[in-house]
DNA sequence: CTATATGCAAATAGTTTGCCTGTTA
DNA sequence: TAACAGGCAAACTATTTGCATATAG
């Protein structure tokens, strides 16, 4: 299980992009930016839409290509959690997430140095990259609910 | 994380479906049958081709729909590992799922007891479902990797 | 200057929906 | 026989692609 558990800064983003055989674009960098922005993992969409408010021009076709090479750069992961758009995620660091079906909202959680040692795998299973997530409610959702 | 441990024989399945207010239909047993002939986690369309062998009028879209029904009365799971089709896979009991980069194949992988223990839970938060999935290579492609 | 990236629009994959007919309880 | 399910085609959502223009190295 290889991850880069550095996140990268806007200065450091055009490095680790030439490192990966891209160049570094104002596209890039703002997309970047508003994931780092708001952490609340952002679809392709709200990515575009945010992403809009200072670069007017940018066009939802280059959001993805730009999620997409920053996706293959280590800079940003691409989270799957519910059957609907893909989510995307600035945090390097190992961990899971957390869905709430309440409010919809996709928390990241801290992912314990032995927790992989939880799965035993089989013989001749080589293992590159974990994804768990769990669904269920938050606390401000959970408390709703009981009333 | 409650889950019906049990997993339906198709006798059984349209007693469960009546007890979700669902009626057993000849297609509903049909994509039943199809998942609990062959458990390769296929995706909707593949369950569609073979369910279209021994009932040649099935559609896309009752496949579909009997897919939901299954999902909804707790007999089959909707797994979603990569950006494509969803999965579907009839084991209920408590697994994860290894998907192998190198074929694309995919593999049940029983989950230990204490396995959830090692993900612990900020206060406040109530987990209902737990979902992990692990990318890697499987004996096969891992072997044929090493030549 | 040349390869690579952008922007637009059209194409595609996967899934859902509306509507009418058929089937189940 | 009434409510629910199936079948068909069209709609929809998320994403990808082809191509001409713009830009980074």
């Amino acid at each position: 299980m290889k991850r880069n558990p550095s996140t990268a800064t806007p200065n450091q983003l055009s490095e680790q992009l030439a490192a990966t055989g891209f160049r570094s674009t104002q596209q890039r960098q703002r997309v970047y930016d508003v994931l780092m922005e708001k952490r609340d993992h952002p679809t392709a969409e709200e990515v575009f839409l945010r992403a809009k408010q200072a670069m007017p021009d940018i066009s939802m076709a280059t959001v993805y290509n730009c999620l997409d090479a920053l996706v293959k750069t280590g800079v940003v992961r691409q989270v799957k959690i519910e059957r609907g758009a893909a989510r995307f995620c600035p945090n390097m660091h190992e961990h899971w997430h957390f869905h709430c079906t309440g409010c919809g909202g996709v928390f990241d959680m801290d992912q314990p140095d032995n927790a992989c040692d939880a799965f035993p795998l089989p013989k001749g299973f080589k293992i590159d990259q974990f994804e768990i997530a769990a669904h269920g409610l938050c606390p401000a959702c959970s408390s709703a609910r009981n009333k």
